[in-house]
DNA sequence: CGGGCCTTTGACGCACTTCAATCTAAGTGG
DNA sequence: CCACTTAGATTGAAGTGCGTCAAAGGCCCG
């Protein structure tokens, strides 16, 4: 990865609830999330807005526009964000004469994949209680991933978690009350909590192999 | 694509609602679909049954496992089909040294990908008619890209469906009444076609653009 | 003719929505 | 420092889409 991190410099700070990118859009750079929280959206004609994907720090935003010219969805940020910038046909070079760079950044596509079609089981399957505490696993397991779980706190509104779960607010409200009432989950100020990550695992059914993330180190071998 | 067709050779035809590939498979090949439709799915703790996508000819199964090595789902027909196999270290070689293909093969990859999304809006935000609606006029759409959708005739059962949906059976039932008795759908036999093609993309509020597919040729000028 | 899949239909219950009101915390300006 | 504002959290009551359970009706094929 040497040579991304010739590329990253110039991180921009955005405040929250700023698009990013419209959908509809031409963009002529891919954005590469440091610090915060973002999500693909998409507004329905009914003003309602549908979160499709929440984007962590790690994650690309738009790879795909180096491939395919048109958003689809729009970008934008749910907490305040850095983000570098990183020019669309560098990204294109990389895919095109760099194999091993090209693999790892479709890697990372394909594990974006494979998180949608666990949102879709969820969202088809679960109810609304399982549904969230799986999505907190999910982004406790991810935060993990990139060293960023401890302490672990997700300021999302409910809202936010509503239009990502597609349940409405209240209901929203009314899950979290319950998950909280069962001590999976606390308030710490206006961001959620996991206070009992194993019964939260348990309830949700979580099996985080679609993330496929390389296996934990067990470093307690070569202290 | 000239490549590819040196590849394509012993097809395979398989049964209904035979399994092709299995969670957790390491699976030796990948699969090209030529006739029929299959899913992929997962398999819930309670036994129900979650569609994620639904595979037409043009299709490949699972180009994903070129870069993940087990399957977080399982692929499987659901009408009889015919298919082709093609070893996971030819599409290995392909994508690292032949940036064209490659390409090609990631667009795919990234359609896969926008359709999923739609789908999630869908279980999100539609109700069970439109989402049905919906998904009817997306697989037309599909089916005329790739010179199918004369005559379009969906052989699917209505459990199949339910799956797809995230809906029980008896509902999916009653949908389909539903928009078969505002005269938008018909059976044919068995199969579920299309009537009023109009009523139902307005009925869904379809928007093909996620389809990613090239603009309809205009030939009326180089007659 | 019979058996097995689907499909179709009905009655009832629950998860979630809708509408609406109240409450709280964090500004903002005087 | 305190009115005033405002976004978000919380709570209640009533309505609806969809699920559940159960039974009956078509269609294909042996």
């Amino acid at each position: 990865m040497h040579r991304l991190n010739q590329i990253i410099r110039d991180p921009v700070t955005l405040p929250a609830r700023q698009d990013i990118i419209r959908q509809g859009d031409d963009p002529e750079n891919v954005h590469l999330i440091l610090e915060g929280i973002a999500c693909r959206f998409k507004m329905m004609p009914d003003g309602g807005r549908s979160i499709m994907a929440l984007l962590i720090p790690g994650d690309f935003c738009d790879l795909d526009v180096a491939i395919l010219p048109v958003m689809d969805h729009s970008i934008g940020t749910l907490t305040a964000c850095v983000m570098v910038d990183i020019p669309r046909k560098q990204i294109k070079e990389l895919l095109e004469h760099h194999s091993r760079i090209a693999r790892t950044l479709r890697w990372a596509t394909l594990v974006d994949e494979a998180v949608l079609r666990e949102w879709l089981v969820s969202m088809g399957q679960r109810r609304a209680d399982k549904q969230m505490a799986h999505l907190f696993c999910e982004l406790f397991t991810r935060f993990q991933a990139v060293g960023l779980a401890e302490p672990f706190l997700l300021p999302l509104t409910q809202e936010q978690l509503a239009d990502t779960l597609g349940i409405t607010p209240v209901h929203a409200q009314r899950v979290l009350a319950s998950l909280r009432s069962r001590n999976m989950i606390a308030l710490e100020g206006r961001a959620i909590t996991i206070i009992d990550l194993d019964r939260l695992m348990a309830f949700a059914e979580f099996n985080p192999d679609y993330l496929h993330l390389p296996p934990p180190v067990d470093d307690s071998e070569d202290v």
